[in-house]
DNA sequence: GGAGGTAGTTAAAAAGTGTTAAAGCACTTT
DNA sequence: AAAGTGCTTTAACACTTTTTAACTACCTCC
């Protein structure tokens, strides 16, 4: 199972990498920034898969700081911490859409149990991470053999073609964006990979065209997603 | 290579029957149970594989089912089938460890895929990295004698075919990069050795074409991966 | 609505691979 | 020493995969 990539922000230098380090030890990656601005900078410079932001912050608070991170990707789950239990905060914060809150002083317990209800709630149609077999619509695709079947035909895959397209198996629903393919695929992200990736976004979309219940769909700036 | 001895817990006859017929035409070994109770009852009685087992049956389900065959055999390889896609299902079967899970109605070719896919994967552990003798699909292969064998044939290999052979075996299903292979068999890594070593590629390809089940895949610009 | 970045597509260049046959080499046999 | 034998390397050519380039279309924001 993979590691989940976690963003916390948190001012409060004590309580940050008490959280961090408890964390980390519940084999969480835990990224560690220390107001509103580091935390953006962290976020828009790599993937995460979870935040967890303090509302009252230096610089930036938690609430324009989630809105900004939502702009970037509307799913990721977000937890606010709030220093009281303020009233205003929590009906703010769930209105810039948090996915859960927790009032300081809170158990690290109860803060790992409340953290897994939210994946847990949000992972919908994740398959298992580590298969190696991609039901696709009407096709079947195994990534081990670089095979994309479907009933009447079979279609070799080349090495690029098969790891992009395992990528987006294993991130249906989801974006992935460019930096975070290219790294991942091409190793680093310039700009002649940026195109390459496009050639094979192209070759992608035109084995899976005969199922128009599945498209490679293209959110301008953010990356691409598969849907179906 | 021995059968694969499979237990199936599915009530529904029909659907139970499709499958056994399926996979036993496939040439597994397959036992049906048609509860939960009655699977548990087989499973103690005799040596399994692997479980393949639908999650709702009637007098126990198949989580139950599942953690008392973990506490009996931690390591034996888990699929489930779910009946409608329910999130909890999923993250419930993945909790008591499940490999995969498959959600009906599914295609029989794709369950075969994924009981292919975790057989590989979890029988990685048991290759013995310094082992003399390998099999290879319906191969033998005795790296000390250079001998590849097959039920009715043997082809005496010369030490390179040998050395390359023992090096894909101890890799199975892993790269194995250019670089390290001449590095390791040719003492360096230059451009004419390498060409030396696709001919050798194509060598070993000729001698394992019979059975289709295994390939020497090539990673573009990457290596080659013996895959099985 | 136009500028500037972003994406879709195609074709050609560049890099890497598959395969066959012949040349080279070491080692035996005559 | 010449000829033969078996293995390995080199060379050559066809082919595939990946990258680069070029052109077009599109989206966003001022």
């Amino acid at each position: 199972m993979n590691q989940i990539r976690l963003l916390l922000a948190e001012d409060d230098h004590n309580l940050g990498s008490l959280l961090q380090e408890y964390l980390m030890a519940k084999d969480f990656n835990v990224t560690l920034a220390k107001d509103g601005n580091q935390a953006l900078d962290v976020f828009l410079d790599s993937e995460f898969d979870f935040c967890i932001l303090d509302v009252m912050m230096p610089k930036k608070d938690g609430f324009s700081l989630a809105k900004e991170i939502r702009t970037k990707n509307p799913e990721i789950p977000i937890l606010f911490l709030t220093a009281k239990s303020m009233q205003e905060d929590t009906i703010k914060g769930f209105e810039v859409g948090a996915d859960d809150y927790m009032t300081k002083p809170f158990s690290m317990e109860e803060l790992l149990l409340r953290i897994k209800a939210i994946l847990k709630r949000t992972k919908k149609g994740e398959i298992n991470p580590d298969a190696e077999v991609f039901s696709l619509g009407k096709f079947i695709f195994n990534s081990l053999q670089h095979e994309l079947k479907t009933g009447d035909q079979i279609y070799k895959l080349t090495t690029k073609e098969s790891d992009l397209l395992k990528l987006f198996c294993q991130n249906q629903n989801k974006t992935v964006s460019r930096s975070y393919a290219l790294k991942l695929i091409w190793g680093d992200d310039s700009y002649f990979n940026a195109r390459s990736m496009d050639v094979y976004i192209t070759k992608l979309r035109k084995y899976l065209k005969s199922d128009a219940s599945i498209q490679i769909m293209n959110l301008h700036g953010e990356g691409f997603k598969l849907v179906c």
